[in-house]
This record gives structure tokens, C-alpha cells and sequence, in this order.
DNA sequence: TTATTTATAGATCGAGCAGTCTAAAATTAT
DNA sequence: ATAATTTTAGACTGCTCGATCTATAAATAA
């Protein structure tokens, strides 16, 4: 399955993964494509050959990381573990990631830098990230319709707090000795609903 | 009281509060140095003599909308309005000012640029910021006292989820049709707690 | 006046930026 | 072989970046 001319020494999706991890940590401006070309191994002219430019590369990338995250939360929330399992797999990994490094979230880190100016970042949060909500609406609707989530709130209003606070996370993560806010926070929402 | 050589055509002040905004809408690695003298509009040499250069001047932008945002926030909780009326102020104008606009929060955006990487922000968050969630526990802390505010989750509790709300909030408002999320999170924040 | 000090405007600097061009290298097809 | 096609390495381009230098303007002090 070769092509004709001279084959490629990289693979696209290894070399994107590689340059959503520095755009990740960096930001967009800052993010150079010296940078790019040196974390991806490959040349100057392979990229714009292959990506484009600079933020062509910069949607794939951001793009693939909204997919990606898109994915693990339906491959949790989906499964057919228990709402309960469900919720404590989740917050337990949410805790485990954003206090044992300062990474923070991509998704976060473009909101705040690109989301009001870049037009195409705006278009991926508004059909591919929304998606995110809604996945864990629906997981707390059908969690209290069956019966496996009690609550004095509604589903959406769980939604709205809890989507809430994973957003807060992102950015209190980047924060000096704010795990125990990022627990806190997490064990006050638990006190709003029990799993039955 | 005026100097000996030329006088300046502009207050430092007034000058800095200009490049904040620019600073603030645009990110720190997104603003140029021709922006900032243009927008502040004092000559290039002028902004080096007064300033330092292009770091110092942001440093000095982010202190004092730190600092302002603890002014403000010392106007309203210190004052002698019943706990009632400083909660609603507040998130009145929080609320009104995150959902009519999209600038969001010059602290949150720089937190994700730069918390990580620059220690002169990370000092500035680290000792100028937190006075801000200290001011909110001590309004729940003595509210909780004084018997101002009910609540079964401690001052503790309740100050962790508000800070944390806070803080969703101006990555919300940079979100598409998020207005009415924003205010659910308050709402059900106001279902923890009961003015007396 | 003259010397001194400070501010201003604008030219200029080297570095780094995103992006392009060129020529060699490596493959397939004939 | 040879032609055609594609990738690669690295030189190069024009531009903008943050920062500095230079010369002039505008004030005070003697």
C-alpha cells in the first residue's frame, strides 16, 4: 500500500500527538515551529506538506485532543459498570491527573487563550466539546430515572455543577497547594447525591 | 512638584491601566510592544524609561488587577451590608458582567499562560491572589457565626465550591450559550445555603 | 545665557518568526 | 536504465519581534 515517490519517515498521528503535547504545554503563541519540527521529528517542509501551517496543525491537534477526551468519557460512561462505579472511576482519575501535575487541561488552556478570537476554535467547543456535556447529562438523567442516582438537585442542575467544577479543576490545578481544594470540591459534590 | 528635565505627556498610571486591557484581551505572548505603545500612547523609549520593558510592564499590569479585584472585593465583603446583601451583590455583578461580555478574567487567562512557566506570576498568585479566597472564607466563616448563614457544609466547604464556581465562570463566559449555565451553578450554590 | 536633566520621536539592531524555495534522496512505473 | 513522483534537509525570504541608539525638544538650575 506505498505510494510512489520517496516514503515518509513518520506517521501523522504520532507526529500530531507529539505537537498537541507542546502546544499543549506552551500555548499557541508561544509554541514556535521550531519547537514543532524538533518535538516531531520531521522537516520543516514535511510539515507544511503534510499539516498546512502553523494553525492548521494547531486544529488538528486540538481537534484530536477534544476527540480523544470525547472518547474516554464515553468509553466510561457508556460501559455497563454502575452509575456509582461510574462517578468514583471518573473523580478519582480527574484527582489522581490534575494534582499530581500541573499540565492542567488543553481544552482549558484554549478556551482562555483562543476560544473568543480563533473562529474554527470557537466551531470544535461548540459542536465537539459540547458533546462532553451532554454525555454527562445523560448519565445523570438516566442515573436518577433507573434509580441508581438519588439527588435533591435535577439532572441538569448536577450537570451545570458538576461540568462546573471539573472546568474549575483545569485551573486550579496550575495553582500552588490547591489539591486539597480540588478534593474538597469533589467530596462537597458527593454530597449532593447518593448512589443507590 | 515637578521635576527637572521635560515633563512626561502621561500618567504612569493611566498609561498601565491602557495596556492592562490589551494585555487582558489579547494574552501576554499575543501583545506586541507597538501594540502596547500605541494603545498606551507614549513613545517607545518613553515606555522602556518607565517600565522596564515588555515582562515588567505585564508584571506590573497583573499586580494591580490583582490588586483591584481584592479592592473590590474588600469594598463590598468589609462593609457593614448584611451577608444577604453581599452575597447578592456580588453575584448579581458577576453574573451581569461574565454573561454581557466575553472578556472573562485577566487572572484566569494568565493562570493558564503562565501560572506554570512564570515565577514572577506564580509569586504574585501565590501571595496576592489567595487573599482573595481568604476574604471569602472569613465572609462564611462569620456569617456561619454570627448566625447570617445556614448551611449544612462549613465555611470551609462552601468557600472551596464558591471559589471553585468563580472560577468555572470566566472560562464559561468565553463559551457559546453557556449564559444560562453560569447562572444554574449559582442557583444551586444558593440551595446549600439559607440567609437568617 | 549656559549647563544639565529628562522626555520624546524615530531610525536602527540582531534575533527569531512563519513560510517558501531549491536541490538532492528515495521510491515506483515503464 | 530512465522518467516520474514524492520526501527530505537546509538555505533563504520578508517581516515582525523586543530592545537600543541617536538626535531633538522641553524643562530647571546656575
Amino acid at each position: 500500500m506505498t505510494g510512489k515517490g520517496r516514503p515518509k519517515t513518520f506517521e501523522d498521528k504520532a507526529a500530531i500527538k507529539k505537537a498537541q503535547e507542546l502546544f499543549w504545554e506552551k500555548g499557541y503563541e508561544a509554541t514556535s515551529l521550531n519547537d514543532l519540527i524538533e518535538e516531531m521529528e520531521i522537516s520543516r517542509q514535511s510539515m507544511y506538506n503534510t499539516f498546512g501551517n502553523k494553525h492548521d496543525l494547531f486544529i488538528l491537534c486540538f481537534e484530536s485532543y477534544v476527540e480523544e477526551s470525547y472518547q474516554h468519557l464515553q468509553e466510561l460512561f457508556l460501559s455497563d459498570k454502575t452509575a456509582n462505579q461510574k462517578y468514583h472511576e471518573f473523580t478519582d482519575m480527574v484527582k489522581k491527573a490534575y494534582c499530581e501535575s500541573k499540565k492542567g487541561c488543553f481544552i482549558s488552556a484554549t478556551i482562555q487563550e483562543l476560544a473568543v478570537k480563533d473562529k474554527k476554535v470557537q466551531d470544535i467547543l461548540d459542536k465537539k466539546y459540547q458533546r462532553n456535556y451532554e454525555l454527562l447529562f445523560n448519565y445523570f438523567s438516566e442515573g436518577i430515572e433507573k434509580g441508581e442516582i438519588c439527588s435533591e438537585l435535577a439532572a441538569k442542575e448536577l450537570t451545570d455543577l458538576f461540568d462546573s467544577l471539573l472546568l474549575s479543576v483545569t485551573s486550579l490545578c496550575k495553582l500552588s497547594n490547591r489539591d486539597d481544594q480540588i478534593k474538597s470540591i469533589f467530596s462537597v459534590f458527593e454530597k449532593q447525591i447518593s448512589f443507590c
